[in-house]
DNA sequence: ATGGTAGGGGAAGCTG
DNA sequence: CAGCTTCCCCTAC
C-alpha cells in the first residue's frame, strides 16, 4: 500500500452513536482505487476509528478540486458545443406481454444555449423518425413518407434496424441532454431489453461510454449508467415533478396547462390499429408518425419552458453534486454534497455514507423504540419528532379584513437565529421514557455555527440577485437568468431544514430538527399572544402564521393595524421577520388547512385563494371541482344567505338533472390516484380502486408503476345495481370506457352521492339555512339517509311534531290578520273547521263585523305581505348566544359561524328567529287553507258542514295555499315530509 | 431507493 | 351493527 502521511487536526463534524466530536488528532491515509476497500469497522491498540473507507472516486474528485457544479475542467481544449436532443418512441404490447418499439423520433436541436430564453420552435431543429410495420406498411406508406413536410420519416423493415439506425443517429449527433417524457422509467427500460435481444449494433452508442459486453440491465427506471455521458432531463423524473405543477405529469395534461396546447392522446390500445397495412390509405399511420414527431417537439417545448436545465444547473452549482443527479435524483444528495463541501473546506472528517442502510442515529433511535413500544407493528413511516403547530381554526364566514402575517422562511431563519448547527448544540441525554429531550440552542457567544453561516451566505446571495432584477436596464434573458439563480438559492436554503430530520441523510441530526421545529413553535404561540395582548383575535395560523381578525372594514385601517402589530412581533427577534402575506376581505374556514378566502390585490382587485378543500385535490373529478366552485363562489359573495342558498339549492338541482340526464362528458368524471406503491405489492390490493384498475392495466402490457397517477371512473356493477359489488371493481380506466362503447355505465348515484355531495356538505357546513339532507334532496338523493346524529335528533322532533294537534303545533305561530276594507276592522282568520269563528262561507269569505264579501286578491296579497314580513325578520339576522353568562346578541351581517364573536366566549349563537321558526309559521299559514285536513278534523255533523264548504270554495283555498306553499317552497326546509304535507294538492 | 411533520377524510376490517 | 382502528392518499406548511 502507498502510504501518505499528513498531519489532520480537525474535530468529525458529528455526534452519535460512535462517532467522536471532540477534536482529536487524524491520520490521513491515501491510497489509490486499485487497493481493495478497508472495512469501516477496523480498530488496533494504535486507532480506534477508521472513516471514509468507502468515499467514492466521484466524491474525492469533486470535494479536492473543490468542484461546484458543470464548469470546464482544464483537461484538454474543452468544445464549446451542447446539443440537445429529444426522444420518443411509442410502443405496443404484443402477444406474451412484451414491450416492442414501433415508431422512434429524434428530434434534434444543435448548439442550444440553454440561458437563451428563445423557446425551441423558434430554433432550428432536425426531426427524424423511424417507423417499421407490424406486419407490412399500409400501401403506399414509403411514397407518402418520403413526401412528409420537415420531418424525415424512414421506413424500417424490422425492428432490428429500426434500432441500428437510431442508434446510428443518436451517435451521430452525440447529445449532450437528453430529453423525454418517462424516458428513465419506461422507454429507456423497453429499448435496452429489445437493443439487447435483437442483438443491436453498438448499443453502447446510446450513452458516450464504449462497451462491448452488456453489463446487467438493472430494475426499471435504474438504469441511468448507460446513458453515461449524458445528461437525461426526463419530465416524469422526481426532479422534474418537484418543478412542474400538475396533478398528473402526463404529457397531455402538462401540455394543456403550460403550453396552452391541445395534444390528442392514443390509446395505446389503439396503436395496433394506425399499423393496419390492410387498409387502403396510408393516412392513419402518417397521423401516428405525425404524433410521435409533435410528441418529441412538447418534450423540449416544455422542458424550456419550465427551466429544467437552467434550474438544475444552478442548483448543482449551489451543491457542488453532479448535474445528472440533480435532473433524476431526489433533494437529500444535493443537501449532502453542499455540506460535505462546506466541511471539508473547514478540514471537518465527515460521517460516511452508509449504502442501503440507515443512518446509525438512526438505527440506534429505531431499536430504542422497538424496546419501548413493544408489540406496536414497527411502521417504515412513522414521525420521529414533532413539526409545527396548527391552531384550532375559529370557523365560519368572516366578513371584516383579515390579515394574514407570516415568518419570511422560518426555518432557515431560526436555524440562523438561533446558531443551530451540528458543531454548536450539544449533544441531548435520553430521559427514563426513552425519549429524546429537546437539546438548548447554544449561548450567544457561541460563534456561528457552519449551517447558520452557509444559510446567511444563501439568503444575502439571493438578496444580492433580487437587487440586481430590480435594475431597468436589464434585459429580459438577464432577468431570467437571475429570477432561475435567486430560485435556487431559495430552494437550496429551504430544503437545509428537511434533510436534518432525514434518516437515511449523511448528515442526519434529528435533535437540531426538533429544535428547529420546537422554536417554530414557540414562537407562533408568543406571536399569538401578542397579538392578543393587543386586543387582535387570532382566527387561524398553521407553522409560521398567524390569520389575524382586524375586526374593521375600512382596508386602511386593516394596513395600520398589521403594520402596528409586524413592528411589535419583529421588535423581538434580530433576524427572524413577520410580514404581512395578504389581506382577506372574506374568508371561510372549514377546518385545519382547509380554507377558502377573497385576497384582496393591490388597487380594488380581488382574487380567490383556496386551501386544502375537497376541489383542490386530485382524487375529486373536474365535475365535483365545478360544483364546489359554483357553491363557494356564492358563499363568497358576500350576498344575502337568502339569495346564496336559494340559488346553490337550484344550482345542484340542476346539477342532478344533467348528471342523471347524462348531459356532462366522461372527461368531467375521471378520479386520479397516485399508487403508493407498486401494484403487487398491496396486501389488500381488492379494497383499492386504482390499485384494481393499475392492475388491469398491467395485465394489458401498460406499465403502472409506483408512484404514478391512475385516473379511473367509477361504473354500474356487473349485477347493474349501483354500490352492490365493492367499489374498486366498479373502478375502470376511462379508455376501458370510452372502448367499451355503452357496456360500462358511469355510475351517476356514486358521483351526487360521493364525489358532490361531501364536499358541497362541507362548504355549506357553517351557513345557516340548508343542511345536509337538504342538499341531498336538492341533487335527487333520498334525503332521508343523509340526516346525520346531530340532525336526527331534529327529525325525531319532526316526527313528533306530526302527531302533534294543530293547536300545539302551532302554538306561537302569529295569526293571520285579515283587513277588511270596508269597515276598517282586523281579524284573525281562525281554521275553516271552526264554523262558528271562521270568515269563510259556503258563499266566500266575508267580515264577520261587516257582512262585505272579501276578495280572494285582497286575501291573497295581505297572506304574502305578512309572510314577506317573517320573512325578513328572519333574514334580520339577529344572533343570541346560548351562553347565559354572555347573552350577546348581534347582528353581524354575514358571518355565518355558529361560534360567539365575543372575546373570550366559547358559546353558540342561533338565530333569534331561526329558519324552524319561519317554517312553522309558513306550515301554519299553509294548514289555514288544508281542505283535507279540516275534512278529517272535524266530525260529526259538522263533517258534513266542511265537506260541503271545502267543495264550494276548493278554489279559495287552492288559490290560498298555493300562495302559502310558494314560500314554504323557499324556506330551505321544505323536504321535510313534503309529500304527506301537500299530498292534497296532487289530486 | 432516499427531504420533514400535521392533519382531514375515505374505505375496510375488527370487535364488543 | 355502531364505533373503533388501520391503512392509504393528498394537501398545507
Amino acid at each position: 500500500m502507498k502510504d501518505i502521511y499528513e498531519d489532520f487536526d480537525r474535530a468529525v463534524c458529528l455526534r452519535g452513536e460512535g462517532r467522536a466530536k471532540k477534536e482529536t488528532q487524524w491520520l490521513k491515509v491515501v491510497y489509490g482505487f486499485n487497493e481493495p476497500q478497508l472495512p469501516n469497522n477496523v480498530s488496533s491498540p494504535n486507532f480506534s476509528r477508521i472513516f471514509a473507507t468507502n468515499t467514492t472516486a466521484f466524491e474525492l474528485l469533486v470535494l479536492k478540486r473543490k468542484i461546484m457544479g458543470p464548469c470546464w475542467l482544464q483537461i484538454k481544449n474543452p468544445q464549446v458545443d451542447n446539443k440537445g436532443v429529444s426522444c420518443t418512441r411509442t410502443i405496443v404490447n404484443h402477444r406474451e406481454n412484451i414491450r416492442e418499439i414501433v415508431c422512434a423520433t429524434a428530434r434534434i436541436w444543435s448548439n442550444i444555449d440553454i440561458d437563451d430564453p428563445t423557446p425551441p420552435e423558434a430554433l432550428p431543429c432536425t426531426v427524424r423518425t423511424f417507423v417499421r410495420p407490424l406486419d407490412r406498411f399500409p400501401p403506399n406508406f414509403e411514397v407518402r413518407a418520403s413526401g412528409n413536410g420537415k420531418g424525415l420519416i424512414s421506413p424500417m423493415k424490422n425492428e432490428r434496424m429500426l434500432l441500428n439506425s437510431l442508434l446510428v443517429t443518436i451517435h451521430r449527433a452525440d447529445p449532450d441532454v437528453i430529453v423525454g417524457h418517462e424516458f428513465l422509467g419506461v422507454s429507456l427500460d423497453v429499448l435496452l431489453h429489445r437493443m439487447r435481444e435483437l442483438k443491436a449494433d453498438h448499443w453502447s452508442r446510446i450513452g458516450r461510454f464504449r462497451r462491448s459486453r452488456w453489463p446487467p440491465i438493472g430494475r426499471q427506471g435504474t438504469n441511468l449508467r448507460f446513458l453515461s455521458g449524458r445528461l437525461l432531463g426526463d419530465l416524469a423524473s422526481d426532479g422534474a415533478k418537484d418543478m412542474i405543477t400538475s396533478t398528473t405529469w402526463s404529457l397531455t395534461e402538462m401540455c394543456k396547462t403550460h403550453l396552452k396546447s391541445d395534444r390528442q392522446d392514443i390509446d395505446p390500445d389503439d396503436t395496433a390499429s394506425y399499423f393496419d397495412g390492410g387498409v387502403s390509405s396510408p393516412e392513419r399511420l402518417l397521423t401516428f408518425v405525425r404524433h410521435c414527431e409533435l410528441d418529441a417537439h412538447y418534450q423540449m417545448a416544455l422542458a424550456a419552458k419550465v427551466q429544467i436545465l437552467p434550474l438544475t444547473r444552478q442548483l448543482t452549482n449551489l451543491a457542488g453534486n453532479s448535474w445528472n443527479k440533480t435532473l433524476n435524483g431526489g433533494r437529500a444528495e444535493r443537501n449532502e454534497y453542499i455540506l460535505l463541501h462546506e466541511f471539508h473546506r473547514l478540514k471537518y472528517v465527515c460521517p460516511d455514507k452508509l449504502w442501503g442502510k440507515k443512518s446509525a442515529v438512526a438505527a440506534k433511535a429505531e431499536n430504542e423504540d422497538g424496546d419501548a413500544e413493544g408489540g406496536k407493528t414497527t411502521k417504515g413511516k412513522r414521525d420521529k419528532y414533532k413539526g409545527g403547530l396548527v391552531f384550532e381554526p375559529k370557523r365560519g364566514l368572516w366578513d371584516k379584513y383579515i390579515l394574514v402575517m407570516d415568518f419570511n422562511s422560518l426555518y432557515p431563519s431560526i436555524i440562523q437565529e438561533y446558531n443551530i448547527d451540528f458543531t454548536t448544540v450539544e449533544s441531548v441525554e435520553v430521559d427514563a421514557d426513552g425519549e429524546e429531550k429537546i437539546p438548548e440552542p447554544p449561548s450567544s457567544e457561541v460563534p456561528q455555527g457552519v449551517l447558520p453561516r452557509l444559510i446567511a451566505t444563501l439568503v444575502n446571495r439571493r438578496r444580492q440577485v433580487k437587487s440586481l432584477m430590480k435594475d431597468k436596464k436589464a434585459t429580459p434573458a438577464q432577468l431570467l437568468q437571475w429570477d432561475i439563480k435567486q430560485m435556487a438559492l431559495k430552494l437550496t436554503a429551504n430544503s437545509m431544514y428537511g434533510c436534518l430530520g432525514f434518516e437515511y441523510s449523511r448528515f442526519y441530526a434529528r435533535p437540531l430538527a426538533a429544535l428547529t421545529t420546537f422554536k417554530g413553535r414557540e414562537i407562533l404561540t408568543h406571536t399569538r399572544e401578542l397579538a392578543e395582548s393587543m386586543q387582535l383575535d387570532v382566527v387561524y395560523g398553521d407553522t409560521d402564521s398567524v390569520f389575524v381578525n382586524s375586526n374593521v372594514t375600512e382596508l386602511a385601517e386593516a394596513l395600520k393595524i398589521s403594520a402596528e402589530f409586524k413592528k411589535a412581533v419583529n421588535d423581538r427577534y434580530k433576524l427572524l421577520e413577520i410580514d404581512l402575506d395578504g389581506i382577506f376581505q372574506r374568508l371561510l374556514l372549514l377546518q385545519k388547512k382547509k380554507y377558502a378566502a377573497v385576497k384582496v390585490e393591490d388597487g380594488s382587485r380581488t382574487s380567490t385563494e383556496v386551501k386544502g378543500l375537497d376541489m383542490k385535490r386530485r382524487e375529486y373529478c373536474v365535475l365535483s371541482k365545478t360544483v364546489s366552485q359554483y357553491v363557494l363562489e356564492q358563499i363568497l359573495s358576500g350576498e344575502a344567505t337568502e339569495a346564496v342558498v336559494e340559488r346553490i339549492h337550484e344550482y345542484l338541482t340542476t346539477i342532478g338533472e344533467d348528471v342523471r340526464g347524462g348531459k356532462i362528458k366522461l372527461d368531467e368524471f375521471i378520479i386520479f390516484k397516485r399508487l403508493g406503491k407498486n401494484p403487487e405489492d398491496y396486501p389488500d390490493a381488492k379494497s383499492q380502486p386504482h390499485v384494481q384498475v393499475a392492475l388491469r392495466m398491467k395485465a394489458r402490457g401498460l406499465t403502472a408503476r409506483a408512484g404514478d397517477v391512475i385516473p379511473y371512473v367509477f361504473c354500474i356493477g356487473e349485477g347493474g345495481e349501483t354500490a352492490k359489488t365493492a367499489q374498486a371493481d366498479r373502478a375502470k380506466h376511462p379508455d376501458e370506457v370510452r372502448r367499451s362503447s355503452d357496456e360500462l355505465k358511469i355510475d351517476y348515484e356514486h358521483y351526487l352521492a360521493h364525489q358532490i355531495l361531501p364536499p358541497i356538505e362541507r362548504l355549506c357546513e357553517p351557513i345557516e339555512g340548508t343542511d345536509r339532507a337538504r342538499l341531498a334532496e336538492c341533487l335527487g338523493l333520498d334525503p332521508n339517509r343523509y340526516r346525520s346524529a346531530a340532525e336526527s335528533e331534529e327529525r325525531y322532533f319532526g316526527t313528533l311534531d306530526s302527531l302533534m294537534s294543530d293547536a300545539e303545533r302551532f302554538k306561537d305561530a302569529e295569526p293571520f290578520l285579515v283587513r277588511c276594507r270596508s269597515c276598517r276592522g282586523q281579524v284573525a282568520f281562525a281554521p275553516i273547521s271552526d264554523r262558528e269563528s271562521s270568515l269563510l262561507l259556503p258563499s266566500g269569505p266575508a267580515c264577520p263585523a261587516c257582512q262585505s264579501a272579501l276578495g280572494t286578491a285582497s286575501l291573497q296579497v295581505q297572506l304574502e305581505t305578512q309572510i314577506r314580513g317573517h320573512i325578513a325578520k328572519y333574514y334580520e339576522s339577529w344572533t343570541v348566544c346560548d351562553d347565559p353568562t354572555c347573552g350577546n346578541r348581534t347582528r353581524m351581517m354575514g358571518v355565518y359561524g355558529r361560534r360567539c364573536l365575543r372575546q373570550g366566549c366559547r358559546g353558540t349563537v342561533a338565530f333569534e328567529y331561526s329558519d324552524a321558526t319561519l317554517y312553522n309559521q309558513l306550515r301554519f299559514y299553509l294548514s289555514l287553507f288544508d281542505a283535507e285536513k279540516a275534512v278529517k278534523t272535524s266530525t260529526g255533523s259538522k263533517a258534513d258542514e266542511v265537506k260541503a264548504l271545502v267543495d264550494l270554495q276548493g278554489d279559495f283555498l287552492r288559490t290560498m295555499a298555493a300562495t302559502a306553499e310558494k314560500y314554504l317552497n323557499q324556506s330551505g326546509r321544505r323536504w321535510v315530509q313534503l309529500s304527506t304535507l301537500f299530498s292534497f294538492m296532487k289530486m
